[in-house]
DNA sequence: GATGAAACCTAACCTTT
DNA sequence: AAAGGTTAGGTTTCATC
């Protein structure tokens, strides 16, 4: 991983379906040149998949909150997974520090149904209670 | 924004660079019709940009926190966002409901450049003080 | 949905360090 | 060897019908 790969995923962030010529061009390389590194970083699991950047709102889920949960006892982070993991208005999960056991990222329609995935999160099992933080306006995506 | 277009935006988010003919296929169109209809959900701005998704690991930013923003007395949306925008490592944020401000999510090479980051982010004006949850492991990503 | 020309991808081969 | 350049042929895109 070179300042060459950096700056080929920056050109891929930008526009993953530019032409290989057209990011060899920006990083001073040929269009096979540039196509054998994305191959190798693709190869190398640095680039995990080529995708595309949807407009939350446009396809109903338009509405965000960040939420901690507190786990009653001690609960194995594989089983917290498998229950996130079922429900899916959780887009994001980590086990913290601090506090809370583990923080999500949960994204739905509307505020109905954002708060039925949060209904959802705390019927699970071991879960004892949450702490959530509507998004009220977004600031920064990058 | 039907059915066919969630489809067809489920397998450009699995892979944005198969070919139209191959999407086409998985929703029951032909790749002309698949075209017109992406070109027409790019234009809309409801794909609003064909990307990679990168390993964090491998290009120094394996280490992740949600940070919750208390600000002193009230701060303009658009003023907070000014002053999260000038620090690189933030790269999500939004302001909520609830005791904090804002929260935003820190992402750093690793505790040491995450501390920096925080740091940053405190002195800057009228932020009060924060509260961190770093994250331990990862359990969803979508 | 189909067609054809232009652009692009891809892999093999060659050159350089 | 390892990394980049070049070329040729097959595939994909894209404007038009």
């Amino acid at each position: 991983m070179d300042d060459i790969d950096r700056a080929i995923i920056a050109e891929l962030r930008a526009d993953s379906r530019a032409p290989y010529a057209a990011i060899g061009a920006e990083v001073g390389l040929s269009a096979s040149a540039t196509k054998r590194r994305v191959d190798r970083m693709v190869a190398d699991r640095t680039i995990r998949r080529f995708t595309v950047d949807v407009d939350p709102a446009a396809e109903g889920a338009g509405t965000e909150a960040y939420v901690e949960l507190f786990c009653r006892g001690t609960i194995a982070p594989h089983e917290l997974r498998r229950m996130l993991l079922a429900i899916p208005e959780v887009v994001e999960a980590g086990t913290v520090t601090g506090e809370a056991d583990a923080v999500g990222v949960l994204r739905a329609a509307g505020d109905q149904e954002l708060e039925q995935a949060l209904e959802k999160v705390r019927a699970a099992g071991s879960v004892d209670h949450t702490k959530s933080s509507v998004v009220l306006s977004r600031l920064i995506t990058r």
